[in-house]
DNA sequence: CTCGTATTATAAACAGTGTTCAATTTATTA
DNA sequence: TAATAAATTGAACACTGTTTATAATACGAG
């Protein structure tokens, strides 16, 4: 029987199935804080959420869709994270230099304190189509990312630089602090002597002097 | 029978054992090459060496240790690459700085051409301790990744940093550069519209003039 | 050359994994 | 209550890394 139009009957069982959805992804978030990334097999899940592995699939086309909504989630508390530091910066200074280390440090000292999400977010972004994830699902993810470093691009315009240096220096500074990161997250960091907080103020200083760079044009440059 | 002193023919089947081993890390290496990381299995690996599954754990006690020996072999060719890029350009100028960059530039690179190293040093840095290597084999990896810094190490010593700084600085460069390499690596990079290339290019530049900051004392700095 | 000993490879099994699907139970509507 | 739709099961499938008893092979001693 074709039905273009939802009965009531239709809306209240959609309500239950998203609800139920989010029970298995509790369930997931719980055994993935746990025991790990490594860890977590659709029996374990299921057997948390009071299901059977195969269950699950009427939620869930597969294991990695479940890690992707995992990660729309982390990736909804780094913004939250990121633009209340922005927020609370901007009301005690009219520095847009300050305001760009406070949502640098942010985002990085929301993964030093959430090293989870970081695995989640190193495991799932290696590979995302050769995941079978959709290219969708690329986008959304993207999108959230990029959206954490808006206070860092909004303080960059601030202080002068042009679109297209913006996103240059944006990238650059992701780029740094995701590769502290990195060196910190595989304990790659102790090879040096050095902690991830004392690099990240290294950082964080040099950034400040950077900055008052005469603009350099980087045209000319082609890596062999 | 207890013997302590080796005879000719242990001799021989130790190299017979050893080349045998060479055999199978060849195709290991050469599935791992084509079909990539994932794909890697010991049976297949045992296929290619015309051997059965259960035949290599004669000679590898684990399929990680297949990965560590493969990474061992990556990070010696990143070393000859490196220290031939650095003793090149060491023939044709006295500047510390262009040494730097080129030591710098060699590095990444290797890595931006050979992206099959990187999938492996970033999949076995991850946990090497977790995945059943013994701290021994990190030592030995973390001491050929270090090595593969050294060029970068004597250019800073040049330019008259302190040993302090040198640790400091070449784990900044190490950070950023491995910041832009994983970035191109996941395709995150176009999410803000740039290309690897042009971000290292970009840092190389802006090193010439960081290094001429002043000396920072990041003893002050706390980070929350 | 043959015998007995070591070495070496095999094939089967084990305990997992993600995923699929026919069958069954549960819930809801007519 | 009967018919229909939705939800869940449990077994199976094709994998994975790893172990182990068994069989095949190579090799030196007598």
């Amino acid at each position: 029987m074709i039905q273009a139009l939802k009965t009531p009957r239709d809306l209240r069982q959609q309500a239950l199935a998203g609800a139920r959805r989010e029970h298995i992804l509790n369930a997931a978030r719980s055994v993935f804080i746990e025991l790990g990334l490594e860890a977590v097999s659709m029996r374990e899940i299921a057997k948390r959420a009071g299901y059977t592995a195969g269950a699950i699939y009427s939620y869930f086309s597969s294991k990695e869709e479940i890690y992707g909504a995992l990660l729309m989630e982390s990736l909804e508390r780094l913004n939250l994270c990121v633009s209340k530091a922005a927020h609370d910066i901007g009301g005690k200074t009219d520095s847009a230099l300050e305001e760009l280390r406070t949502s640098a440090l942010a985002f990085y000292q929301f993964y030093r304190d959430n090293p989870r999400d970081l695995d989640l977010g190193f495991y799932l972004f290696q590979g995302l189509q050769a995941r079978g994830l959709t290219s969708e699902w690329d986008q959304k993810l993207n999108a959230r990312l990029r959206a954490a470093m808006q206070p860092q691009e909004r303080a960059l315009s601030k202080l002068g630089f042009t679109q297209e240096e913006v996103d240059t220096e944006v990238t650059a500074i992701f780029a740094h602090i995701v590769g502290i990161l990195l060196l910190n997250h595989t304990g790659r960091i102790r090879m040096f002597g050095k902690g991830s907080d004392e690099l990240m103020a290294h950082y964080l200083l040099n950034l400040a002097e950077r900055l008052r760079l005469p603009k350099i044009t980087q045209e000319k440059i082609k890596l062999p």
